[in-house]
DNA sequence: ACTCGTTTGTTGCAAGTGCAACAATGTTTA
DNA sequence: TAAACATTGTTGCACTTGCAACAAACGAGT
């Protein structure tokens, strides 16, 4: 993982939030922010907590759009919160700031030697994002929520390179992440339980399955 | 869009090119050109030409992972190409070169104007691509057939601002693209025919319904 | 320890979907 | 032009899923 400011002083972090009039923020837990981003081209980055971008839309399904952990950004552009659809929750206490990243991009000033750094951090932050995505649309193009919790076990637990798994939410957030119904998936669990193909304890599962690594090929 | 070499010349760009060890490959149509970047942080730029990256998983599903257009990148990191159950393959006479993409970051040579331009650009299509992984996502999150069709022709129809659609495939690979069976996704585009929600001529759609248009909120 | 609200497990049922198979139509190639 | 191949439309059927409703278990706060 990256850090926004690897590489980059102290000092020069401040001339670099200065000149992209980033905002800082701060919300306790379960805080509605989306107001703060609503803009085009804005970029929020996470110092510290957790947030969950979620959307619902008309015929009331809720899905867990994204998740940003710390150090990670999220926004307009990215999340593409271009409708009245979505929440932007924080999951835990969270610190960020936002600010325009087409300043980046546009701003003359900004061919400081750190502000390069700072460019490259932001490619490099970006690029794990990309990769979260990929994931993400690995999941949903499975076609059974077998197979969708199969393929979320399989990465989160390749992650760790173990076959236990520590479920970051509830399972009602589970489903609504891997785009299905929670009663279904509870049901699906159930049979893979019963398969012995997992054992869950809480928010703990152990794979008993064969895992299939990515790494090996 | 965005190229790649936006403000930067001729000359430099050929430096750039040099410093990052690209190579530069050519390819006709209909070609797997998966070799080229399989290894870890590769990225390809595709000067001119359409590729697909198709998955095809252990129950014979195929998927349409990405579509990749001209000024637009992939690679490993990006794709999570890890696995054998991918293809990539030039979907049109194809230009594309690659390049180590950790080069950018950990060159010290990098820090001429120039580069930072590359970097910035480079920077500005990533944001790009997240754009259309979203869209892709919140096609997948869609539960039924019918929800994901429309959600597509919608994003297709706004990004045109009207009520047309030419689709950049076939049926076929539309079915791949979204997630579903072929057969079912021709019944349900059947029903939404009779429904009068929509026409279909060849690839040319036309929606019928009140398109719900992202930039009004 | 009790209460209230949330999360989890279960089940019946209707609806939607994947799969297989086949005919019809379009497209490419020799 | 014919033959070979690919794409599209259609349909029956089994199975998976979403939805609704409810009970049980859990957790936070008083």
């Amino acid at each position: 993982m990256t850090n926004l400011f690897d590489k980059i002083s102290v000092k020069n972090q401040e001339k670099i939030l200065k000149l992209l009039e980033a905002h800082c923020y701060e919300f306790k837990k379960n805080n509605q922010i989306l107001p703060i981003i609503k803009e085009e081209n804005m970029l929020a980055y996470i110092v510290k907590g957790y947030i969950q971008i979620i959307k619902i839309d008309q015929n009331g399904t809720r899905t867990i759009m994204e998740e940003i952990e710390e150090e990670e950004i999220f926004g307009s552009t990215i999340s593409a919160l271009k409708t009245k659809e979505f929440e932007v929750i924080t999951k835990e206490d969270t610190i960020l700031f936002t600010f325009d990243y087409q300043r980046i991009t546009k701003e003359t000033e900004c061919d400081k030697e750190y502000f390069n750094q700072f460019t490259k951090n932001l490619l490099q932050i970006l690029m794990e994002k990309m990769k979260k995505k990929n994931e993400r649309i690995e999941i949903l193009s499975k076609k059974t929520i077998r197979n969708r919790l199969l393929e979320y076990f399989n990465i989160e637990a390749n992650k760790h390179g173990s076959k236990y798994i520590y479920l970051p939410f509830n399972f009602t957030d589970l489903a609504d992440y891997l785009g299905v119904d929670r009663s279904a998936m509870s049901r699906e669990l159930s049979h893979l339980k019963e398969e012995k193909q997992i054992e869950v304890k809480g928010k703990k599962i152990t794979l008993l399955f064969e895992r299939y690594n990515y790494k090996n090929n």
